[in-house]
DNA sequence: TTGTACGCGTTATCAT
DNA sequence: ATGATAACGCGTACAA
């Protein structure tokens, strides 16, 4: 079923079948109506690649992130993808994993099947060398590029992130008034964002005066998926640690991993210690007691990045920054 | 750059280079070398919209799920995906929520991109009546259409599923077996999958003469993924029913729910209540104590599922339905 | 082994 | 308002 014979049934020549199809005002209310008959009548929809060759465009955007499992990321695609749907594009989504060299394979994948933009959700396509982005550089020649939590400053880059340093800021500023200077401070990766936030979580205790909060800072490198392995580090941290009694993560899954293990040592939270995670995921509100954690406006940040991109490939201009600021949503296993 | 482009600049014609391009083994090796070396230089790819229309197939693969930020069908989405991108294969993602009649329309919407496969991910897209499941008879004259933890006896229909019935007829088993005999049965959805697990824990009670056991089955049509909604849920069912000591859930996320409304109580678990959940999702490990949950062997299915697409695609014979078995992960919610 | 020429289904540019 | 027709970039019979 083409649109050669939809022009045929309905009597019309292919070029105002096509004007029907795509919304175009020079053709008579009759016409139309007759048209839009036949192809409801035949159940017929125009080919995709067909409509890419002729367009230039597949109205497809891809979706690059390391692994859609991850909570976090998860929601960021399902909300980036909810969007682009509500406005005629189309989402490929491909995972990259945690590799850097894999990433510009993908790329070059993805750039080939003509999408009209990338998104790279997540901070980790982001390196702290301007020569690790020379990749996002390469590709931003082609098509926009949109990242989601992280920012790059190049030419056809636009990013959309929440203030990470200021959220962590802010979180230790609250442990810190309630009179806990001892914290110990969790984190997975030295991502774009999470050195924000490491940044902003050592600027806190600089100005509130501790001295050697850097030995209770510990980076857990395997998968923050595994709890059984995230409690044993945590476990293991504390045997190798001064006392502490905060806990700041920088993602919710390590600060579970901070409470379960107080739970196996009989700590009582928040009495004798404090959690604060970080992403406000479900996570957060599946444990005893529930957790205080940093929302960093995930859905209106995915909002704000389509809306950016619709209107850039509509030739606007648009900022090339955007900037939320995340909240501390205070729960259970923090007694301030 | 077109095919046109490097035809020239390697000094051959169109048809040689598109030879090269698709492994085709008519090729001297010099000549092919040259072209590789210029397609090379240039960065060139071929484009995927012109290739879509020769081909009939872009190597994409449509995949729809209601919700991919659901933990269980990110989980999903990121094995097939992965599996699929390690075989030449695009992922076009697709979320579709909860609403039968929007399904239709993806479906339509999704075919009209000439996907070469669409994988529905989730049993709710399976209707009790054939009348419901109309839409993918229909789609699976265009396509195969796979079906993951769910099943269709269609043909170009492919079901990979886990034997959801059984797997909860064992878990209500082991219950049973331990002496509790009052369990509360929390689903959240008549899915084919959510039948099959009614059903098998209705079997295990049934069979083990328990009476009056359909009291305390209790339906929670919310977002599951609303942890405090999820809670005072059971704790309303809680004050309607008679006491009960076991409680077995058709997701994780209403177990985690049963285990909320413990603590609220002070009711020890596993001493007082002893509860199991479904699909041994990350959220198993992240409360105190873990979850018992049965694991519906998510990964193997993906595999076997991509794996029997794929030898569809290439026109082989394949089984119409992969039945895996479950298996109960003892973990501390339950003394048995 | 290599090249020519056509078809794929659509959009867009011209005429009319 | 409508129709004829030329791109668009690639795969592939068919011919050489």
């Amino acid at each position: 079923m083409t649109i050669y014979d939809i022009s045929e049934k309905a009597g019309v020549s292919i070029a105002t079948v096509s004007r029907v199809l795509n919304g175009s005002a020079r053709v008579s209310p009759g016409t139309r109506k007759k048209v839009l008959e036949v192809i409801e009548a035949c159940g017929y929809a125009p080919n995709a690649s067909a409509r890419g060759m002729g367009l230039r465009s597949l109205r497809t955007i891809g979706i690059l992130c390391a692994d859609s499992s991850d909570l976090f990321l998860a929601k960021a695609v399902y909300y980036l993808e909810q969007e682009l749907t509500a406005n005629g594009y189309e989402s490929l989504l491909c995972c990259t994993g945690y590799h850097q060299e894999v990433r510009r394979s993908y790329m070059d994948l993805i750039l080939s099947k003509k999408v009209d933009s990338i998104i790279l959700v997540g901070s980790n396509f982001i390196g702290s060398t301007a020569d690790e982005n020379q990749y996002i550089r390469e590709a931003s020649a082609q098509v926009p590029i949109m990242l989601l939590n992280a920012a790059c400053d190049a030419p056809n880059v636009y990013s959309i992130l929440c203030d990470d340093a200021a959220s962590m800021y802010e979180a230790a500023t609250a442990m810190l008034d309630a009179g806990i200077r001892d914290i110990l401070y969790l984190y997975n990766s030295l991502s774009y964002s999470g050195r924000k936030k490491l940044d902003g979580f050592a600027a806190a205790m600089r100005d509130h005066g501790v001295n050697g909060y850097e030995q209770l800072i510990y980076r857990y490198s395997g998968d923050p998926q595994q709890m059984r392995a995230v409690t044993n580090f945590v476990a293991d941290a504390a045997v190798h640690s001064p006392a502490f009694h905060g806990v700041i993560a920088s993602e919710d899954p390590l600060a579970i991993g901070a409470m379960k293990y107080a739970a196996q040592r009989g700590i009582q939270i928040p009495r004798d210690l404090s959690v604060i995670g970080y992403n406000n995921s479900m996570l957060a509100s599946c444990c005893t007691p529930e957790l205080t954690s940093v929302d960093n406006r995930l859905e209106a940040q995915c909002h704000q990045l389509v809306q950016t991109l619709l209107s850039v490939l509509g030739g606007e201009e648009m900022p090339r920054k955007s900037v939320f600021s995340g909240k501390l949503i205070r729960r259970g296993s923090t007694a301030f």
